[in-house]
RNA sequence: GGAGAGGUGGCCGAGUGGCUUAAGGCGCACGCUUGGAAAGCGUGUUUACUCGAGAGGGUAACCCGGGUUCGAAUCCCGGUCUCUCCA
């Protein structure tokens, strides 16, 4: 949520940063500035009469006390009015402020200056690239093939027992699981993220705090009878850790990693690449996540950045970093790079991993600050990124590996598996 | 699932309708004292909103949300969490 000192400090900014994710937020903003100028004004009238009301009580007090109940009475009936008005403002100001705070939730995050305007996918700026390209011998098989032959992937069985995009991994299926798991945390480990085991169900605060609420409730699986969610990443427990926290400067950066499955709707994906483990409903994933400073932040962006390149090619895959444009962009984030390896048998670039910077977007939701040296509350900045996802890992390390009789275990990975070949 | 007890500041803890502006203690910060330190003494020590150039002022907040009352940490109702016992 951005900030209301945002707007009032400098709306053309905000206006201009979110021209970029073609949104047009020029009425929804004067519509919030006119209503915080009412609730400051409601705010002044009503504080002025509780101070009045607050000294007729004192009076009725002391006259109790000394026993004049006469002149108490009289007193009392001048309160009756001044109760009536206080009721009315109270509720107005809460009209004023809840309508500000349902507007303001559905403003999305103000693009960082190096993202660039656009409309989708088309639009992002290639920043990297990193591999070569394999060239598979003659008979490669796509992903979901080589599941099948070497039982490593049972799609079927989980259309049987749960539904489609809930895959069952079986025998060196699971291993590969465990041992990219494990990989990825020891990795994370490394590299001074304390490690995780959160919650996978998470309550409607939380799921507000990170920004997967109100607006995309329906990407959520929903247990009504408690009214708990699924999480969709592990972004959203562990950023919720510090919901409502005061942190303490010199303890920033936050760094923490956790792996979970996640869970996603998926509701209004179609058709096209969704086969095999290109769009599952139940995926793993190790997910990263910083609390930093906000002039710090950007640094930490880039060590994210720098992190999951590491992972990357220690699994010798070929990738590409795109700067998403503004369109692209995630609701609540200021600047996003996907990272997507190349699938050879499917001859697709898939999304294996976003690293975001938030900047003070969820912070303002999470209400998660810290005291500069001027002793003043400031919010933190918050970042997450995926290091990495499963699937799509999977779905690269089969197809990219594979030669006439078997899958090859990069080297890296072989100690987390405890075997060299898929055959 | 049932019964009971409880939730007060950074921490401990008093407080059962108005001299509560939340006692007292611990911790922390600064000062005095000291050769230096400890002890001692003194001062200060929450957050949000808001008014003000500033100094400073107003309002709100004792788990959360309602209610009773001129006035609520305190009384009533609902929720939530923790603990104990039972199933």
């Amino acid at each position: 949520m951005l900030t209301i000192q945002s707007l009032r400090e400098d709306k053309d900014r905000v206006i201009q940063a979110l021209s970029k994710r073609h949104v047009d937020a020029t009425s929804d903003i004067e519509q919030v500035l006119e209503w915080d100028a009412a609730r400051r004004q409601t705010q002044a009238t009503l504080d002025d009469l509780l101070a009045q009301s607050n000294a007729l009580s004192r009076e009725i007090g002391g006259l109790m006390r000394e026993g004049k109940k006469e002149a108490a009475e009289a007193v009392k009936g001048k309160t009756a009015e001044m109760r009536e008005q206080t009721t009315d403002l109270k509720h107005r100001m809460h009209e004023l402020e809840a309508s500000i705070q349902d507007v303001l939730c559905t403003i999305p995050n103000t693009p960082h200056a190096d993202v660039v305007a656009g409309k989708s996918a088309e639009d992002n700026i290639e920043t990297a690239r990193w591999g070569e390209i394999p060239t598979l011998h003659a008979g490669a098989m796509p992903h979901w093939e080589l599941a099948d032959r070497f039982k490593l992937i049972d799609f079927d069985l989980g259309s049987k027992v749960t539904g489609a995009g809930f895959p069952f991994y079986r025998g060196k299926g699971a291993k590969l699981q465990r041992g990219l798991i494990r990989m990825f945390l020891d990795c994370a480990d490394e590299a001074g993220y304390e490690e995780f085991i959160p919650p996978l169900m998470i309550n409607a605060e939380s799921g507000f705090g990170t920004g997967q609420l109100p607006d995309k409730e329906g990407q959520m699986y929903h247990d009504v009878t408690d009214d708990l969610f699924l999480i969709p990443t592990a972004e959203v427990p562990l950023t919720n850790i510090y919901r409502d926290v005061m942190v303490k400067e010199q303890e920033l950066p936050i760094k923490l990693c956790g792996y979970t499955p996640c869970f996603r709707r998926e509701a209004g994906s179609y058709g096209k690449d969704v086969r095999g483990l290109n769009r599952l409903h139940q995926f793993d994933k190790v997910e990263i996540v910083q609390i930093d400073h906000p002039d710090r932040s950007y640094a930490s962006l880039d060590s994210m950045v720098d992190h999951i390149k590491g992972l990357l090619e220690a699994l010798e895959l070929p990738y590409r970093i795109l700067r998403l444009c503004g369109g692209d962009m995630g609701f609540t984030s200021a600047i996003t790079y996907d990272f997507e390896v190349y699938s050879a048998a499917q001859k697709l670039w898939l999304e294996v991993s976003s690293v975001s910077n938030f900047e003070t977007y969820q912070a303002n939701r999470l209400k998660c600050r810290f005291k500069g040296s001027d002793g003043k509350p400031q919010l933190v900045h918050t970042l997450n990124g995926s290091a990495l996802a499963l699937p799509r890992i999977v779905a690269a390390l089969l197809e990219n590996h594979q030669d006439e009789n078997g899958i090859r275990i990069p080297k890296a990975l072989q100690a987390f598996c405890g075997f060299e070949r898929i055959d």
